[in-house]
RNA sequence: GCGCCCGUAGUUCAAUUGGAUAGAACGGUGGACUCCGGCUCCGCAGGUUGCGCGUUCGAAUCGCGCCGGGCGCGCCA
């Protein structure tokens, strides 16, 4: 084995530095049954610059490339160049280790579900959840300090709506007429609350309420937790309160003139952060709005030292960002700590319609009720094959329906077919080793399969850089694709005990490859299915 | 009305952030196995990237204007 890591498109890319040291490299993929394996588009951007000719000027560059690990350049029209890759380089490559330090022990907090102990978990959290947790196992990959948090905002209006919503459900069950207060919440789940409510004997307000807390705050960390989704921190708006963060929050925007009074309300001037109104912090009763103790967590999370905040939110709630940024700079701290993600919409599509979903109104479909129909893997896979950034159809009958068939199947297939075939290797007598002729391989299906394991960690930083998971799942159904393919066309466990060994040594990276990528997913990886 | 997101194959989505002939999966259709796991593989059909101008070597991507959909719009979160 050989000490280190690298990725291959940095190692082309310094070999260019070298020659243009003030250039911006960028190296691609060539796309496929194109003459070679990465490109850069280096010569447009030269010849754009000096106003030569692009052809010329990539024909220039090609001649002075000289690298072992690359075996041949080539121009391409308009004026791409392109880098076919030494087999030997490749061979050196697939021996080393992975590893990869992106982070560098930088720090990042991601907050993210924060769902309101008002209700159970709806699909559009489970979509967030699903990004949050493979962003920290990818993060924490990488070489990052992670926190994963959750934020329960359990003192503000809505966890009054709710024990009021209870308590009137409650005077139902005893008989009476209950009247829903305007804005509360009508789902069964409010019925079912308030029996237990009333079987445990309570009756004061501030008592319903703390119940209904402690029921959803701890019915939502284990629904998390059978979807695999485990938090490091739970943080408690009740919390930030008690810590007089509200108070002080509020008295340093105060003395920074970023507040006024009007019609009897505090206003914070989140114009002068480029919000296009300014918002409401204490309302004209004297409560405080969500965003006044919401900055005060965010100071919060700050003072707990981390390099780098994430949120992940809904997509209602974008129109929140400026309020919140706005305040973590009027506390003095740049807009860059904090990375504002958004989740797009998740629609439900039943019986080839659209279901509709409101919280207060009851009607939606929950994180629990889905996984009864689906199983984890499948709804982990499904959203994960999404940008995030994306809205999203979710046809549940097609997911059903289709769990026979779905992509997470191909691609634990895959890896499932590749443990049977060492095994079947090693009955026969052929165990893997690490002293073996790589120079045996030299397939075209193989060699694909070797790059496709080097281009890895390439999707890693891509994925970081972007801060969305999505592409290692497209980049997984590709590696098991290349696989099968190669599966069809060669036999691994042959005459040739030298090539049946290089062969293994070959699947057998492959198959750690997709195991890595699955747990990044949180999607199981089994040795036999 | 204003702000943000979006519009790509029958359907659901990609396109490495301005690069090559816009790619996959599902669905449709026609094939492949005496063999290490057929939950596999290969072929075919399917497109004026919502429409129109513009920017440049080059646009699904950037700008402007329309058309269509979603979300949000001071004292809910």
């Amino acid at each position: 084995m050989l000490p280190g890591w690298s990725m291959v498109r940095e190692d082309l890319r310094n070999i260019l530095r070298n020659q243009f040291p003030h250039e911006d490299i960028v190296i691609d993929y060539v796309p496929k049954d194109k003459e070679g394996d990465y490109y850069t588009n280096l010569a447009f951007k030269i010849a754009a610059r000096e106003g030569k000719n692009p052809r010329e000027v990539a024909s220039s560059i090609a001649s002075q490339i000289k690298s072992r690990i690359v075996k041949h350049i080539s121009v391409h029209e308009p004026a791409f160049i392109n880098f076919t890759l030494s087999e030997g380089y490749m061979y050196e490559q697939l021996s080393k280790d992975f590893e990869i330090d992106i982070g560098k022990g930088k720090s990042i907090l991601i907050e993210y579900v924060s769902a309101n102990p008002t209700g159970p978990i709806n699909v559009v959290s489970a979509r967030a959840a699903v990004v949050g947790d493979s962003l920290i196992r990818l993060l924490r990959k990488t070489g990052f300090q992670t926190c994963a948090e959750y934020y329960v905002n359990d003192a503000g209006r809505q966890t009054d709506l709710l024990a009021e919503s209870v308590y009137q459900r409650m005077i139902e069950i005893r008989g009476g007429t209950g009247h829903i207060p305007e804005h509360g919440y009508h789902g069964d789940y409010v019925k079912e609350l308030a029996k237990e409510v009333v079987a445990k004997g309570l009756e004061k307000h501030e008592d319903i309420k703390q119940y209904c807390i402690q029921y959803f705050a701890n019915q939502h960390r284990k629904v998390m937790e059978d979807f695999g989704v485990v938090f490091d921190q739970w943080s408690f708006e009740s919390n930030i309160y008690k810590k007089n963060y509200v108070d002080r929050v509020l008295g340093i925007l105060k003395s920074k003139g970023l507040t006024y009074t009007q019609d009897g309300a505090i206003f914070f001037k989140t114009t002068d952060f480029g919000d296009d109104k300014d918002r409401v912090i204490v309302t004209s009763d004297q409560r405080n709005t969500y965003l006044l103790p919401d900055i005060a967590y965010h100071l919060d999370k700050i003072e707990r030292k981390y390099d780098k905040l994430v949120n992940i939110w809904g997509p209602d709630h974008h129109g929140r960002i400026k309020g919140i940024v706005g305040g973590i700079q009027a506390l003095g701290y740049p807009a860059s700590v904090i990375k504002i993600l958004i989740v797009q919409e998740v629609k439900l599509k039943q019986s080839g319609e659209l279901i509709s979903m409101s919280k207060r109104a009851g009607t939606f479909t929950t994180l629990s009720s889905l996984l009864e129909k689906v199983s984890s893997d499948v709804v982990r896979f499904f959203f994960l094959m999404r940008s995030s950034s994306q809205h999203l159809d979710f046809d549940l009958d097609l997911a059903v329906k289709q769990s026979e068939e779905n992509p997470v199947y191909y691609v634990q297939y895959a890896h499932a077919r590749i443990k049977s075939i060492i095994r079947y290797a090693e009955e026969s007598g052929i165990e893997l080793s690490d002293r073996i002729d790589l120079a045996l391989i030299r397939e075209k299906e193989e060699l694909t399969l070797i790059k496709d394991v080097l281009k890895f960690p390439e999707i890693l930083e891509d994925a970081v850089h972007n801060l969305d998971p999505y592409m290692i799942t497209y980049y997984m159904i590709d590696l098991a694709k290349d696989f099968h393919y190669f599966y069809q066309k060669h036999r691994v466990v042959g005459e040739n005990r030298a090539l049946t060994q290089a062969r293994l040594y070959l699947i057998d990276k492959t198959a750690t490859t997709i195991k890595n990528g699955l747990e990044l997913l949180g999607v199981s990886c089994p040795e036999k299915m």
